[in-house]
DNA sequence: AGAAAAAACGCAACTGAGTAACAAAAGTTT
DNA sequence: AAACTTTTGTTACTCAGTTGCGTTTTTTCT
């Protein structure tokens, strides 16, 4: 006679994730205003008013309730290359999407606008211990980045595997130059058109290789 | 009246080299022996006959202990740049300079004979707290080899930057590709040459760019 | 509906990394 | 040898993360 039928989530599931996101939220908010080794767990899970141990039943560590947004993103690299159309190479999904992505103001591309966003990337950026973290993501995003362009065929094991850390790297170090160029002071509309500007070098770079330059 | 005249480090400061080498050596030895995890700092200390404090003085970190030996070769990049034959090209540079170390078995190429090396190796890149705090080393090493490959005058700001990011990750998967095919059994002698033939193609990959494969 | 099983929670106590304060013991200088 | 500086040990602390256990809540089974 009840009318919870067609719910797939049950009670319990839809209440972890609202007490995953709470938690997430507090301790963001709280980073943000005092800075990330200046609040500690045990009050942030005051503040979300669930008890230490239940923190860490959701969050293996501290870094994770800031890392889990970026976590979240995992494979996205790979999945471009696998979702790209036919006829198109990998890196010019690759390239495509991150122009995409830019103007999309995606905050992966640490291009934004918006204050809130902005401080957030400062957090992660400006915190080591977040940065340290975020090896062991960036590392599996390596690894299946790495088995997508291997399974294109045209390259072997070890060409596939350096291919897909020079990307991943390279993503990185635009999304640190967007992060550095906003942070400096410099208008977003003037911001927008270097990011791009950027990204067209960046991947002509990847594509072409360094042996115009330094080779 | 004493005869020492010629020496310029002090008795305080030879003692405390020996006790930073105890300490490290101490810790080393545990590590291996029962794995980084389950050695405490206090462990170590009690081991080096020195209190837990003297021992934070001397290494800021736990992970520290071990990895003060990869942060001695910080900037060997940059100073292979900086010293390149006149006429050579950073990148050929790098390349003799990464084939010539595969020859003396350096331990940064990943590779080597020796038993105590390959369990050192076995330790770091199998801990992953260690290969978290190797991040702060290559940021710098990268910065080093930047600032290195833009005397150069070969290219601007933004490439210098990449070509270095690029070629730090490139030595880092060839180390990391080295220490693998060791560990999987293979005998030195056939690894030995793999690691240059692998060596080979990741410079020449770096040089002619991802285009002939994957673009 | 009601009982039993399973999952999640809170509480309290614990380990281990890293730090602060202060006093004791060096080494260095005159 | 006395005065000064640097390094050390002791004690006690904060904070991240874990463990054991009893209790509550949700789900499931009948």
């Amino acid at each position: 006679m009840s009318e919870q039928q067609e719910q797939q989530p049950g009670l319990r599931e839809r209440k972890k994730q609202r007490t995953r996101q709470a938690l997430s939220d507090v301790a963001i908010a709280l980073f943000l205003e005092h800075g990330f080794d200046k609040v500690s767990v045990a009050d942030i899970a005051a503040a979300a008013e669930v008890s230490k141990p239940t923190l860490f039943r959701y969050f293996p560590a501290k870094e994770d309730l800031v890392l889990h947004r970026i976590a979240d993103h995992q494979g996205e690299a790979a999945r471009v290359v696998r979702g790209r159309e036919p006829g198109q190479s990998p890196l010019a999904a690759l390239r495509a999407h991150f122009h995409a992505r830019l103007d999309a103001r995606d905050p992966v591309t640490g291009f934004s606008d918006h204050p809130a966003v902005r401080a957030f990337h400062d957090l992660v950026y400006g915190t080591p211990s977040l940065l340290a973290r975020t090896v062991g993501f960036t590392a599996r995003d390596e690894k299946e980045l790495a088995d997508a362009l291997r399974e294109t065929g045209a390259g072997d094991e070890l060409t596939a595997w350096l291919a897909a850390a020079q990307i991943v790297t390279v993503h990185h170090h635009l999304a640190l130059a967007n992060w550095r160029t906003l942070t400096s002071g410099c208008a977003p509309s003037e911001a927008l058109v270097r990011a791009h500007a950027d990204a067209e070098r960046a991947f002509d770079l990847l594509g072409a290789g360094l042996g115009g330059h330094y080779g």
